[in-house]
RNA sequence: GAGCCGGUAGCUCAGUCGGUAGAGCAACGGCCUUUUAAGCCGUGGGUCCCGGGUUCGACUCCCGGCCGGCUCACCA
């Protein structure tokens, strides 16, 4: 019941005439500024040190150790070797980095060599004094250790974290009686204070004032292991961000990989716009929708499962080249790829084709590679090694296809639907007989095609059935120009020259009608006002649809949709 | 929608053969003015997911349900 002895507080402080959550508190830096001040980052460099251990704990599987010389400073270090004993002297090979604020050698080994340089010498190198600048800074309190007449603490923002030191004897007998009796680990609290770094050699602020920002009235999550219930990280993101910090770390490089693509989206002349969410009829892809009702109009609408027909209805009107990015909401199972709303990123070029956008994808992942990921453009997925580095490999669906099952696109496109029953049969697809010749061509492609694509792959030339709104290939009837670029065997982008013939567009919406009264029911809605706007004329134009969602996940490394999207879809609680 | 696995203190986790529950962190009371997974001494804390059943007795075994994870199906 510590949340009764918390409430408590709040009611004494009230009490005693203090607001425990008060209106402002003046801010003068922000946490991660003050580190990135008097600390030089580390860019890997080698370092031969000989140090005494002074503490062994896990992390990651791995060993971190706390290492300090005669000087009394100190030094993390990660290692992977085994017997390592506190109190023991070794000398040490590795990398130095910066790990959550310390210096830290990572890949540590123990060498026979001798040392370049001493744990004085590095930090003088990377850690500079700070002279008792005076700061002001707020956050939240992570660590809290009362040591009888002097506290140390850890306020963390949300991107840096430093160390307060309040000391009887500079903040008054009164105001650390009241801080000791008040103030618990996860208030926000606000300390104005001069910098020193500690005899360890950490940056820390000497807290001359006080003051306590809002309360908080639950204990937070252990503070090594973090919060690890995946039901409650989702459910109660807040937590998982305040606890771990790989969360926070996600959703930082989510946020900048949309600020990326957004400049580079504008830097090459594209506009950004926004089309309706609530449409009255639910096309421009093959999906379920959800439906809702407006209760003026007294009219059902639904959802979009895509901007596509209205991004297009923009550049009939005249603007070559828009994009959006925003929710698309489809009715379907949930899982590790999928969540029923998601994240895309539409774009439409006018006089463009599907081979400028396979180039203009690849400078796209360049760019980002470049700004979100650092230059570094091998990621692990799914325990796969993938390199997003461009060029990309360029393969035609019916040559997979072929590769796959030894049929050329002859017997898919002409052959008796019994004969792609029976290959769909031998191949596991479930229930074949219920699926229209386009289903079934889908799911064999899926089945031999998709699976080996684990480099980023275009794959070209998709077959007339399976893309209602592709222009027909220049060289092929049966096909269209479209790509799908498919990485991690996940589709990522979905592209085509678009069908601009308006009489053709009306025939191949009329042919999805008829795959929909056969059974398919994903099948895509006329949307005839659509087709008026293409009787206007829409110029020849290269359209393209980004799932950002999926590239998160590769970005970040991660296997499950929902460690990229900050609150997904869940049953309600209990 | 189906199969498998899981739900125990605020958090991370133990819990033997069926005998009404433990540890670390967090909390509470002490000591401690450069600590850092601080340390030392002491204390309190439980709807064992929910509902039935079997049993003298159920966290434990059985049945049903809720929520989640994974795999499959469906989809991007």
């Amino acid at each position: 019941m510590e949340e009764l002895i918390r409430q408590e507080k709040v009611r004494k402080l009230r009490e005693l005439g203090i607001e425990p959550y008060p209106h402002k508190f003046e801010v003068t830096h922000e946490i991660h500024a003050v580190r990135e001040k008097y600390e030089k980052e580390p860019q890997g460099e080698e370092v031969v040190l000989k140090a005494k251990v002074k503490r062994v704990s896990n992390y990651e599987g791995k060993k971190l150790l706390r290492l300090t010389d005669e000087s009394g400073l100190e030094i993390l270090a990660l290692t992977e070797e085994e017997e390592i004993k506190p109190g023991e002297e070794y000398t040490f090979k590795g990398n130095l980095v910066r790990h959550e604020g310390k210096l830290t050698v990572i890949n540590a080994k123990v060498v026979d060599e001798k040392p370049n340089a001493t744990i004085e010498e590095i930090k003088k190198a990377y850690d500079f004094d700070p002279q008792g600048e005076e700061v002001s800074i707020a956050g939240r309190l992570v660590a809290w250790r009362p040591m009888g007449k002097a506290i140390f603490g850890h306020i963390q923002d949300l991107l840096g974290k430093i160390q307060i030191y309040i000391k009887k004897d500079t903040i008054g007998e009164e105001n650390f009686k009241f801080i000791k009796e008040f103030v618990d680990l996860g208030d926000i609290v606000g300390v104005k204070g001069n910098l020193f770094r500690t005899q360890t050699g950490e940056l820390t602020v000497e807290v001359k004032e006080f003051k306590l920002l809002s309360k908080c009235l639950h204990p937070l999550p252990e503070k090594w292991h973090g919060i690890k219930d995946i039901e409650v990280r989702y459910r109660q993101r807040y937590l998982d961000l305040i606890a771990n910090p790989n969360a926070r770390k996600i959703f930082l490089m989510r946020s900048k990989l949309l600020a990326e693509i957004r400049k580079f989206m504008t830097e090459n002349g594209f506009l950004e716009v926004e089309t309706p969410i609530l449409q009255p009829i639910a096309s421009g892809a093959n999906a379920k929708p959800f439906i809702t009702h407006h209760n003026y109009l007294d009219m059902d609408l639904y959802l979009r499962i895509a901007p596509e027909l209205y991004l297009k209805r923009l550049i009939v009107g005249g603007y070559p080249k828009v994009f959006e990015i925003g929710k698309n909401f489809r009715n379907e199972g949930v899982d590790t790829t999928h969540n029923p709303e998601f994240t895309m990123m539409e774009f439409y070029a006018a006089y463009w084709d599907y081979k400028d956008l396979i180039r203009f994808t690849e400078r796209l992942f360049e760019h980002l590679i470049n700004t979100v990921l650092g230059g570094k453009s091998k990621v692990t997925f799914e325990g796969m090694e993938i390199d997003l580095k461009p060029p990309f490999r360029v393969v035609r669906y019916f040559d997979l296809l072929k590769e796959g099952t030894g049929k050329d696109k002859d017997f898919f496109l002409k052959a008796d639907r019994e004969e792609l029953i029976k290959l769909a049969r031998e191949l596991e697809v479930k229930n074949p007989e219920t699926l229209t010749r386009a289903k079934l061509i889908d799911k064999i492609f899926e089945k031999v095609g998709e699976p080996k694509l684990v480099q980023p792959t275009f794959v070209i030339d998709f077959p007339k059935l399976l893309s209602p709104l592709a222009k027909t290939h220049r060289e092929d009837p049966d096909l269209v120009e479209r790509f799908e670029l498919i990485i991690g065997k996940m589709e990522v982008a979905n592209a085509y020259t678009e069908l601009n013939d308006p009489k053709e567009q009306e025939e191949r919406f009329l042919d999805q009608l008829k795959e929909k009264q056969a059974g398919d029911d994903e099948a895509m809605e006329m949307d005839k006002d659509f087709i008026r706007a293409l009787e206007y004329g829409l110029p020849p134009t290269g359209g393209e649809g980004i799932g950002i969602d999926r590239l998160a996940m590769l970005f970040a490394g991660v296997n499950s949709i929902r460690e990229v999207i900050l609150f997904p879809a869940m049953r309600p609680e209990g």
